[in-house]
DNA sequence: CAGACTTTCCAAAGCGCTTTGGATTGTGCC
DNA sequence: GGCACAATCCAAAGCGCTTTGGAAAGTCTG
């Protein structure tokens, strides 16, 4: 005891000679580069402070059996050696590696998209705030459950959030018998009881849309929409279709696609449309990107938007389209908004709440796009 | 050693026990879910074979002191069990994460973008192959050293991908002094001998693309630029000066606009322009983004595009404006082109080449962009 | 002041891997 | 047979943290 405390001192002034040695003083007016950035582990400050790794330990994540003063002692000192837990000893003991997987699917459609990133961006904002880390590993849809399996029993991450869930989709029920905590971001079909996600109600808003254009006096009104091997997708139609269904009006399958969201699949579909022989007189989108497409096709041939044709579009609110925070301008396209980036957001917060408190019953989320009026749609002009 | 061997068989048979009873024929028609989920460690692995931990791990790690037929056996039997080994131990041991930062700027300018989100395309395919993985962390600028502090200090990445190098960037200088290796994607003015990047000529690129311009018949050309505080940014300016100024034409301050590359800042500047009294016959964007948003404000007006006003712009390739495989369509855009997502793939490459082989000197590459003349550009009108 | 709690701290045993420094066995050669 | 040498394998000591199961000291009671 006398003898640690003796070895103590004898470190105490190593190190300020050490630290002093190697990082003050190459560049001083460099303010990034601050004291120390030698790194302390525990066993070295347990030592300098005459304390045992127990207390240390406890003291810095806030038990209770250690007193105040020791637990000030202790943190000043920590902060003062600039000591930070090693991550990968931490999550070995614990079995906690604070950090969450996505998976990008790297195949020719589903690339990664700014609908993804943007849900990207936003949870990865939670999980900063939390302390925790987004992983994110691309793969082959055919791999992806073999990467699931992976980050599960090397414990790579404490839960993962499934993008893009299929109409059938498998990859619920692997991830329940992996017990690895996971939220959808979007939803399955069959089986919705038991596990969380978050999603927007895409066919109510497809409804929306289509009653706005038949309202309007539309009557034949096109839907381009995403790939309806996905679960939205589908819903999207789903909501189309019925709205159609309601107001008497015959579903054209002439008028239905259906791909990946790109900007050159809405320009080469409308423009395919619009030299046909009897056009549409409205288009309906899934995405903002392939409804730029649309409007290209139109502006190129000299239409008029709002008169001559119409778009109504589902609008992730994409944060590269969004002004920024300075210049108001006058919402443009008639669409069904909801932040994709917000979203993201949320989902990561439900996932945290979920694995720091597995008690807690699941959350399923639904969130209604809201309807926005813009300047794109109108009473058709035939 | 005889007692290991009787322990052995019996954990034998009390694992074959168990791994029947929890993983097969719950629902047997499921592929995914196929035999073994438990995990099983190198321990229990060890007494399975009846070697030494040691012994198996230098056998499944390749190395020599270890025979061949060993090393298949101790092979078939991990691939049985489904051993994996833990990420955490693994790095605790080896003091590597098998993981690369990447930092997300959350602030209102570089929020996540497709550039950026198109470059962790590329880069986290080339990881992904190599058994690496992306971690993305969310941080206001002001965090961002502290951030890179943590990275390093708590071992929670081997290396970091440098994003948006600023005029002037602090960040190269902390990260040699904290020894984390890095890569920048783009490149800083000043003391650019010692370190990694990736860059594309942006001011050859910009000097062409003015040319083309010039060579039309151009003589007020607009640039809307990215951020200038970027050094990218700065380089294209130069670029675009240096043409101007090549043939005896004025660089009209007025005409050059720089912020963060959306639609609708591209929208908002070129209609600006546009309904002056004095418009430009041609602008340059820094992205594909912008571009599309002066194509917005030009089909507003009812301008054609290539004659009225012309457009040339810097294009990325962004995943979500190609054309999928099938379909082939001429080029639209008079632009420079490099793909950024094939950028971060090459990225991604020299920053494990270095990781593993440290004493490689440091890799510097700049690409070149290709000219690409679309249907954007032509004579001016007047 | 003894006994019963609290409070405050610690030694040591993991977590699951890699790696060091041998030990053991087999082989070739004189 | 004995010796050198290579080929195989192993026990045990880390890596840096958390956590268990006490021990020691301090604080109340009656």
């Amino acid at each position: 005891m006398g003898a640690s405390r003796m070895n103590c001192q004898a470190a105490l002034q190593r190190e300020n000679g050490n630290s002093a040695h190697m990082c003050v003083g190459q560049d001083s007016k460099e303010p990034l580069q601050t004291m120390s950035n030698k790194a302390v582990n525990l066993k070295e400050l347990a030592l300098h402070l005459g304390l045992s790794q127990t207390t240390v330990s406890r003291a810095l994540n806030g038990f209770p059996e250690v007193s105040e003063r020791t637990r000030q002692r202790v943190q000043e000192v920590a902060a003062e050696l600039n000591y930070r837990p090693s991550l990968s000893a931490t999550s070995l003991a614990t079995g906690k590696t604070k950090v969450i997987g996505h998976v990008v699917q790297v195949s020719q459609h589903r690339m990664i998209n700014p609908h993804f990133s943007d849900f990207l961006a936003g949870a990865s904002e939670t999980y900063a705030a939390a302390g925790y880390d987004m992983l994110l590993r691309a793969a082959a849809p055919e791999d992806e459950a073999g990467l699931y399996r992976d980050f599960a029993s090397r414990k790579r991450v404490d839960a993962v959030v499934v993008h893009g869930p299929m109409v059938d989709e498998p990859r619920i029920e692997l991830l329940k018998n992996l017990r690895l905590p996971f939220l959808v971001h979007g939803r399955c079909g069959r089986d919705i009881r038991d596990y969380a996600f978050l999603d927007v109600n895409n066919k109510t808003a497809f409804e929306t849309l289509t009653n706005h254009l038949i309202e309007l006096g539309h009557r034949r009104i096109a839907l381009i929409n995403g790939l309806e091997t996905m679960n939205f997708a589908q819903r999207r139609r789903a909501g189309f279709e019925a709205a159609l269904r309601t107001h008497g009006l015959t579903v054209d399958p002439e008028l239905m696609f259906s791909a990946d969201m790109t900007e050159p699949y809405g320009h080469t579909v409308a423009g395919k449309m619009l030299d046909s022989t009897n056009p549409p007189t409205a288009i309906m989108c899934s995405s903002i990107l392939s409804a730029i497409g649309v409007q290209r096709a139109i502006s190129e041939r000299g239409l008029t938007l709002g008169s001559d044709i119409s778009i109504a579009t589902y609008d992730d609110l994409l944060s590269f389209l969004m002004p920024s925070d300075g210049e108001e301008i006058a919402p443009f396209m008639t669409s069904m908004q909801s932040s994709i980036q917000a979203a993201g957001r949320r989902a990561a917060e439900i996932l945290l709440n979920q694995i720091n408190d597995p008690e807690t019953p699941v959350v399923q989320e639904v969130w209604n796009a809201k309807f926005i009026k813009g300047r794109t749609t109108g009473r058709p002009v035939r």
